[in-house]
DNA sequence: TGTTTAAGTCAACACTCGTTTACTCATGTA
DNA sequence: TACATGAGTAAACGAGTGTTGACTTAAACA
């Protein structure tokens, strides 16, 4: 609270007015990631929560979105951002198998930790709440992971799977991925030793499976799904 | 609506006044699960929709539960009744590895179809909603991860791992499990060739894990985590 | 300098909300 | 048959909600 209205009077020093609507629409945003550290749900925040944890009267609102589901939506934009910088990172990571796990958690955890409201966020709206910001959430993260499908098709010993089997193990580990950051979530930000922990426990996950994945080839079941284009 | 209503005469026509308490309790239950078919959480569920929808007045709701939470909680409880009775029988299975991926599956599919409603609100109020669902729900899941991980450690293959492992490899199997139900969920519940494409991936990506579990032993950290009495 | 623009204010509106109190009147019991 | 119980009713309360229109006032511009 105290902060937001920090935030607000930096806003009042900015010196062109699109820079003031700017910041005040910016506070707007942080102040509704703000109230969601609380346990509440976004489709239980309202409008007037946020424009008093602003500084501005409820009307004020208006100039800056149509109603508070648009700001959900712009949220979603901003939070998808920091996702994608985050994926960017782990990309520019060496190809050995063994240290890309350890680097994909380690550089997981720092992201999370860095931007815990943005991660809160979607991971909670991503499955309750406003239809609108699920399916936008969950389109994005379709296409994560087949961005990451693309990626496992380059390796040597995968180069030769269907798109659709390289669909299906990168969602395997998306959603691995998703799940072990909302346990990084959960860990209290002055516990760097539980967080070692979980992160102990997602590098293990994630070799599991990547284990499994040379064996697959004498294993799988006889109908082929076909890749297309 | 109408349909609530039509709950609400036949609860009329019970005999005792016991068993009709019981009835409209349970109307109520039943008109939340169902306005929370809707895209609403749960957290954003209101007493008088929740009355209205049964067609009682709302001071009537104390007759039946403290609050709304309360009345969410004996849904967990309803839910997580749902969830064992489809776990007991997932676990009369046979032992061989590859029909149990299979019948695992179709028993989840068949349980999410049949309980669509049990099995949305809890995974949407898992991940976000009011805290005291959220850890009784955890607490739950938690408990049946630690009891496929006893199962697990009684296959002979898996006999030697310590049971932080197992532990280990059963929440990645719960975790997928979850995810897969919430795609089922996401299903139109007209089509079931679009829920068959889903079991298939389903069953790939267990089977997937599971192909990595004998590759365990060559590859596994030096530092050994100790299993407790 | 005077005029236009638009971020933020103010006050009111018609709601819905949870909760309380006193009540009715069908049911189960003595 | 008379009485006690308790599920559901009726009405009101104070508080919070989204949305409105007319307003101030500082910045942008000609």
């Amino acid at each position: 609270m105290l902060t937001r209205h920090r935030d607000r009077a930096r806003a009042r020093t900015g010196h062109a007015r699109d820079t003031r609507k700017v910041q005040t629409r910016q506070a707007l945003l942080n102040a509704a990631l703000d109230l969601l550290e609380g346990g509440k749900s976004f489709s239980s925040l309202s409008l007037r929560e946020i424009t008093r944890e602003v500084g501005i009267v409820p009307a004020g609102f208006y100039r800056h979105f149509r109603d508070v589901e648009e700001l959900g939506l712009a949220l979603v934009d901003e939070s998808m951002t920091t996702l994608r910088h985050m994926i960017r990172e782990a990309r520019e990571t060496p190809l050995d198998p063994e240290p890309i796990i350890r680097r994909s958690v380690e550089t997981l955890a720092r992201h999370v930790h860095a931007n815990r409201r943005h991660f809160r966020f979607i991971s909670r709206e991503m499955h309750g709440g406003m239809l609108a910001l699920r399916e936008r959430i969950r389109r994005e993260i379709q296409s994560f992971t087949s961005e990451l499908a693309l990626d496992l098709g380059r390796l040597p010993w995968l180069n030769q799977w269907s798109a659709a089997d390289l669909q299906m193990i990168a969602s395997l580990m998306v959603n691995a991925m998703v799940l072990i950051a909302e346990e990084l979530m959960e860990v209290p930000a002055d516990r760097p030793e539980a967080q070692e922990t979980v992160m102990r426990i997602a590098e293990k996950q994630l070799l599991l499976i990547s284990l499994g994945v040379p064996q697959w080839r004498s294993a799988p079941a006889p109908a082929g799904t076909a890749a297309s284009g």
